[in-house]
DNA sequence: AACTATACGGAGGGCTCCTCCGGTTATGCA
DNA sequence: TGCATAACCGGAGGAGCCCTCCGTATAGTT
């Protein structure tokens, strides 16, 4: 229920607007390739996810040209999603908050990361630049949100945006760690974030 | 040149010594598959692997029946000859010259690793006591280079393992580091880690 | 030297990624 | 609205890769 996004590939410049049922497969690709991904990892196939797309593999492959292309695609709209939470609430709701729903979004999409990180770390060796820029988004969003809060004056204002990625990226990283206990360990970070009265 | 070993697989235990001809031809394809691997990286094929160990690929089959344990296989001669040095040089040579190779091998061994990471990812996933065994070999190793340089009294005492593999380890996982600025930022570790006169 | 267990080799099966082209549908114009 | 045409859809099939199977060759033993 994401609405019906005109989209169109990113190489070719707005000569015309998608087709309406060209969008709509592509977005319909996507969230299918998500889903089975996130399913069967990287046992996935290219004809599993057009069935669950109600597509042929002709209509995927018009979209997608490499199975690869498929896992940049819903990567980058992870991270496209995971930085509009920090847009989203500007002015709305408390600043404190807002660095907490961030931050619990972070967690959230690392660990969905984690579950296909065989093929995303194919993406990344194929494409650098895509780790480069999903890199400097999400800094710029933690940057954000961050700075809002120390604005506001209920985040210690000695705590740089490199510091918080690097504390609860690396978190993250670690094998074997579950997504309740980094919610876990996030608190302690959020404890020692906030500034003390 | 590292002598004729009759070794044989992990599963079945010594009801007989491997035939000559199978232990050498197992050699040789580990041998050849860390070459095909280094060189062409995850689109290395099992074909050319045979080909270069000048073996057919039913002789692979049947020392490796999947694709996934030549890479098993490769990685463990890699940590175990990185954990190798550490026990060559006992007495024969300075303690504190112990440590300095020991870690030099430890930043090569991270750089070799690096260019077939996806697929030693997949083997992670696969076969996860592999990841734990090797990093506790791995731990060991460092651990005796380090007593020995801490009793010598050359290594400051203060320092545990573990630090050691978080700075050193940490700093080889970063991306787009070259193997020479590695080796630089290890020069600092070690002036780190020296015991002051 | 003969015998047997073990290993070798490569043709072929099955699966997966990707291409190609005839049929179908949406969009712009009269 | 109705038509022309450009864009899109679909799935059969090619190509390549992983892995199996079984007849042949060889190492080790008596």
């Amino acid at each position: 229920m994401s609405g019906v996004t005109t989209e169109q590939t990113a190489a070719d410049p707005a000569l015309r607007p998608m087709r309406a049922d060209a969008s709509r497969n592509r977005a319909r690709l996507v969230e299918a390739a998500r889903s089975v991904f996130t399913a069967r990892g990287s046992s996935a196939t290219v004809e599993e996810i057009a069935k669950a797309a109600d597509v042929g593999v002709g209509t995927l492959y018009r979209h997608f040209p490499r199975r690869i292309d498929l896992v940049e695609a819903v990567y980058r709209e992870d991270v496209d999603e995971l930085v509009g939470h920090a847009r989203e609430d500007d002015a709305t709701t408390d600043a404190w908050q807002g660095l907490v729903d961030w931050l619990d979004a972070f967690v959230r999409y690392a660990q969905a990361k984690r579950t296909f990180l065989t093929e995303l770390h194919e993406a990344f060796e194929k494409n650098p630049d895509l780790a480069v820029e999903s890199r400097e988004k999400i800094a710029r969003a933690a940057g954000t949100v961050l700075r809002r809060a120390q604005d506001a004056g209920v985040a210690r204002p000695d705590v740089g945006q490199e510091d918080l990625m690097q504390l609860v990226g690396g978190m993250c990283m670690a094998r074997n760690a579950t997504l309740e206990q980094n919610q876990r360990l996030l608190t302690f970070v959020l404890d020692g974030i906030r500034a003390q009265p």
